[in-house]
DNA sequence: GTCTATACCCCGATAGAC
DNA sequence: GTCTATCGGGGTATAGAC
């Protein structure tokens, strides 16, 4: 049986996962498959399309997990549960999630290739319909352009994401899920109704129903989940 | 005269910022400065030594774009500033700022150099620092854990400047800084106390004093600056 | 079509001459 | 302190075996 290219790009990807870009070699990769690699360019015009197909997968992926999110019953779910599949989709893959937010210049681009460049467009679409629903729901703030709001959150969970990836929060994955979700409360504290308040575990809260001014949450205990 | 390991740090970080890490070999370094490869090993032990060094200088040259920020005279105006010149860095030097948040993989390390370490830490400390001073003059809700809330600010001004430097909002600099504002004015909505919103703003808004419900600010406009 | 063998040039790094 | 010479290992173009 021939190989595929389906076979150099899982051979590489798992190549990528253990030991980075160094370990990623056209030898290395080749000699995994049993063959030389020159026989690689018979499936891949250069290491380069190995590459950007790993970058695919890598949204593929992605897309994967964040779109369960869409088997939720309200808005209000699917935006939680999408939050927390890509929490967990940047845990378990770490360097997948990072392929997805490298410069392209990481690799050798001076740009992103078309297909790549879709499917983050199709990927921050998705977050965009998530907040629409729930603007539409009354659960987030309208404001002039919906995008701004996505981004504001959004650059919040992959900012908060890479720092601990970075290393630099010193935290165990279990208690960064807890802080992850804690941050994301204060996110939403900002950016959400007094609807959402009342919804959003306020009623948990000695009693309060969430419907008063800002600063009694003042003090909270932030580290249960935000939904 | 001889060449000194400022002039080969200076030239690595030229040729990183312009062809990034491609460029960067030790041949081509050497040719740049008119010697050969090998001379370079009498002044770093490695290619990976001028690497860590590159790094330490992305750290410095943030560090006296930040500290700027402490010749501002309230705590508040500390922040801000320090959020504007950290803004500024990121805009001018994208590339060193990008090292700054690089995964140590990225160059072949599997943790940070300790001196690195020590930088990113004093990085952090600075941040936390203006946080505490905020939360100390009632700026910024108190929570049992200052770092919490740093931590909020930071995840979302990093995420919006990388999200920004891979292309994926494709805006011109100009309007991206005006979005960045806008941005970071919605986290403060959130974090901020009414003392805040009373400060910041809130008064040139359709004769409002700032001190009603949140909701009121629902439809604003957010392009302004937040300061 | 698919793969091997070979070859070229660039890389980081070392040894030893000057 | 810098050179030349050299090593092992990369990406990949080419030629040719099956």
């Amino acid at each position: 049986m021939a190989i595929q290219r389906s076979d150099i790009r899982g051979h590489a990807t798992e190549l990528y996962l253990c030991g980075g870009l160094r370990a990623l070699s056209m030898r290395n990769l080749a000699a995994r498959l049993g063959v030389t690699a020159p026989a690689l360019y018979r499936h891949y015009g250069s290491k380069d399309e190995v590459l950007r197909d790993m970058v695919r997968e890598a949204y593929r992926q992605s897309a994967t997990y964040i779109h369960r999110a869409l088997s939720a019953a309200t808005p209000l779910d699917r935006f939680r549960r999408a939050g927390e599949e890509n929490l967990d989709f940047a845990l378990t893959h770490p360097r997948w999630y990072e392929m997805m937010y490298l410069s392209p210049e990481r690799f050798g681009w001076s740009d992103y290739p078309p297909e790549v460049a879709a499917h983050a467009q199709a990927t921050h679409q998705f977050w965009m319909d998530r907040v629409r629903e729930c603007v539409d729901a009354g659960y987030l703030r309208a404001e002039s352009d919906i995008r701004d709001v996505g981004m504001t959150m959004w650059a919040h969970s992959h900012g908060l994401i890479t720092i601990y990836m970075r290393g630099l929060l010193e935290l165990s994955e279990a208690r960064f899920r807890d802080v992850y979700r804690a941050s994301a409360r204060r996110m939403l504290l900002g950016l959400g109704t007094r609807k959402l308040l009342r919804e959003v575990g306020a009623g948990e809260r000695d009693g309060e129903d969430g419907s008063g001014d800002v600063d009694h949450l003042q003090n909270t205990e932030y580290s249960e989940a935000y939904g």
